[in-house]
DNA sequence: TGTGTATATGCGCATATTCGCATATACTGT
DNA sequence: ACAGTATATGCGAATATGCGCATATACACA
């Protein structure tokens, strides 16, 4: 791999490394949502949510259509999914092995 | 999801999040890698690199042991290929979507 | 003990990220 | 045209990140 092949997925990682936007693709999983509903997800004030979903909208993770007054956000990538549980697994690998060192030592 | 299962989720991708240690992570699926041999990856000094690997490892995506003078780095959890293949996947969607916009429109 | 090699850390600077507040935009209904 | 609702954007401050340089640490070998 080349670097400008890395900074292409570091990204797209960068763009899902944050609470907030992790808990947006997460909700979008279970279908469309409207910022409103999206807004009663974490304790963010309105504008804060709307740049978060700019920044996935950006990195190409959602898009958004307008139905009246509201916007809907789609998540176009579900493989998303993969590396949430990947990253799962790198929490529960990390915390065994500590809780082994502790033992041993 | 909670907002600290999202923390813990975020802070994986953050680690993850920048093109030389996706070109660490990457390397080191082929097998395990002495700093050296890493510090030829990229256009990165020294120590900038040691840097990255101290933040790989302290989210526990990669361990270390040394051999001599040498310190050796170790992949923990593949699944992270997973992680990096739907990035790409995210980024080829999002240039189809763009291109097919720029014919209709 | 002294010298060389491999890697990590302290520090200061530049840049990027995030946040809250205020305000702007886009749309609906009267 | 006007008032109200839903969402986005400008801006300034606080904080975090990344970088290069110098230096420290850990080890090997003579």
């Amino acid at each position: 791999m080349n670097y400008e092949q890395a900074e292409l997925r570091a990204d797209i990682l960068k763009a899902l490394a944050h609470p907030v936007r992790v808990l947006v693709v997460d909700a979008l999983t279970g279908g469309d949502r409207c910022v409103c509903e999206l807004n009663a997800l974490a304790d963010i004030d309105q504008s804060g949510l709307s740049r978060h979903l700019a920044i996935l909208k950006k990195a190409g993770i959602l898009s958004d259509r307008r139905e009246g007054l509201k916007i809907f956000y789609h998540l176009e990538t579900p493989c998303i999914l993969k590396a949430f549980s990947c990253a799962i697994e790198v929490v529960k690998n990390h915390a065994n092995r500590q809780s082994r060192l502790l033992k041993a030592g």
